[in-house]
Order: C-alpha cells, then sequence, then structure tokens
DNA sequence: CGGATTTGACCAGCGC
DNA sequence: GCGCTGGTCAAATCCG
C-alpha cells in the first residue's frame, strides 16, 4: 500500500480547539494504538503484520513541507474480529477500523464530518465515559468512539468504525484514487498549505 | 418545530 | 442459565 503520501490533518476548527494545531497534532508514532479495554485486540507495529485480522496497514510521513509536524504517524487499520472463525460484528459494519491517540484538551474534534452522538458508557476501570458517534450522512453507518485515555487524561483515543460512502463535506482537494484512509483524513498528492474548512 | 443530545433501558457476547 | 460488560435504542429533553 502506499507509502509517504502527504497526509492532511482533519479539519482543525479553531471555534472547537482552544490549544494551538501543534497541540493538535501531538502525535507519536508509539501513541496511537492503544486501546484501551481487554475486549479489544490491540496491535502492534510489531505483531500486526503477522496477524490475520490486520487487512492492510500503511505508514504516513509529512513532506515536512508545512508546519505540519506530523512525524511518522502510523495508522492501524484492521477487519472484523473473528473468535473461531465466526465473525463478531454485524454484517453491515464495512470492517474497517482505526484507532489513534491525540493530545488535545477537547474530546470532540471536528475531523470534517458530521456526527450524531448516539450513546455514551462507562467503561470498567476507567474514570472517563466513552462516547458513541454515528456518522449523520444518510446510508453511511460509519461510527466512531471517543474517550478519554484512562491513564494519561491528556490523550483522547478516538476509534473510527468503517468506511464512509460519501467525502467529507469539507475535501476541497483530494486524490481520484479511491484509497482507503483513515476516516476523517485525506490522501494528498502533494504537500498543501490549504485547509479548506 | 426539527434536529441533536441525554440517559436509562435493553440487548448480545462471553465467561463461568 | 446467570451475571457482567460494552454497544445500541429510543423517549424525553434540549436548543437553534
Amino acid at each position: 500500500m502506499d507509502h509517504h503520501h502527504h497526509l492532511q490533518k482533519p479539519n482543525p476548527n479553531s471555534t472547537h480547539l482552544t490549544g494551538n494545531i501543534d497541540t493538535w497534532l501531538d502525535f507519536e508514532v508509539e501513541d496511537y494504538l492503544v486501546l484501551d479495554d481487554g475486549s479489544e485486540e490491540s496491535f502492534s507495529s510489531q505483531n500486526m503484520a503477522s496477524s490475520d485480522n490486520v487487512t492492510g496497514s500503511f505508514e504516513l510521513a509529512s513532506a515536512g513541507a508545512t508546519s505540519a509536524n506530523i512525524s511518522n504517524m502510523q495508522v492501524i487499520i484492521h477487519t472484523s474480529k473473528r473468535k473461531n472463525g465466526v465473525k463478531r460484528r454485524k454484517p453491515d459494519h464495512a470492517g474497517v477500523r482505526v484507532a489513534f491517540r491525540t493530545k488535545s484538551e477537547l474530546e470532540v474534534m471536528d475531523d470534517g464530518f458530521k456526527w450524531r452522538k448516539y450513546g455514551k458508557k462507562m467503561v470498567k476501570n476507567s474514570p472517563n465515559p466513552r462516547n458513541y458517534y454515528k456518522c449523520s450522512s444518510g446510508g453511511c453507518n460509519v461510527k466512531k468512539r471517543v474517550e478519554r485515555d484512562r491513564e494519561d487524561p491528556n490523550y483522547v483515543i478516538t476509534t473510527y468504525d468503517g468506511v464512509h460512502n460519501h467525502e467529507s463535506p469539507c475535501v476541497f482537494y483530494y486524490s481520484h484514487t479511491p484509497l482507503m484512509v483513515p476516516n476523517g483524513w485525506t490522501l494528498q498528492p502533494s504537500p498543501s498549505q490549504s485547509f479548506p474548512c
């Protein structure tokens, strides 16, 4: 799969961010894939290549030309979980799940999509609630969960589940090739400074 | 009034 | 089966 595309960050709508963009973009390679609870299978970059749940992974590197200090962020994509060969998830799920972890004071980040909150749950062993969102675009059943990291409350863990059947309403430039990218992100053929939203 | 959110109820896996 | 847990539903409520 593609390497080293320029990564456009999700829409950092400043009206919803108290911190600056640098805070928002403060990813570290090891920062993203900590899935929280024991029921989740989590992958490290080492074992994911051998995991049969992983359909694909790719590495995104910033071209370094912009002020965006995304450095070598890596994103995990994996399919529906299986147990004893039986899919546990509903078939209408696209089966693609992406999780990453960002340092943010805000739980909700504007990633360019419209989300409708449909649930909130306290999870075991965490003082922080987990919030459930569904993409509010018609016919698109992408979901995401947002929760604050249990052992480092400065971080927010966002898990996207599924692939949008539509483009982000705020994408102006995007590749004509339907590459698989994390929801809310777009691959760009070349570095760009413009973030239309 | 219409759409989003809140919140307890409900449900489905899973382990025992 | 039963209880625990996480995910979803939906009625009530909120808010523009």
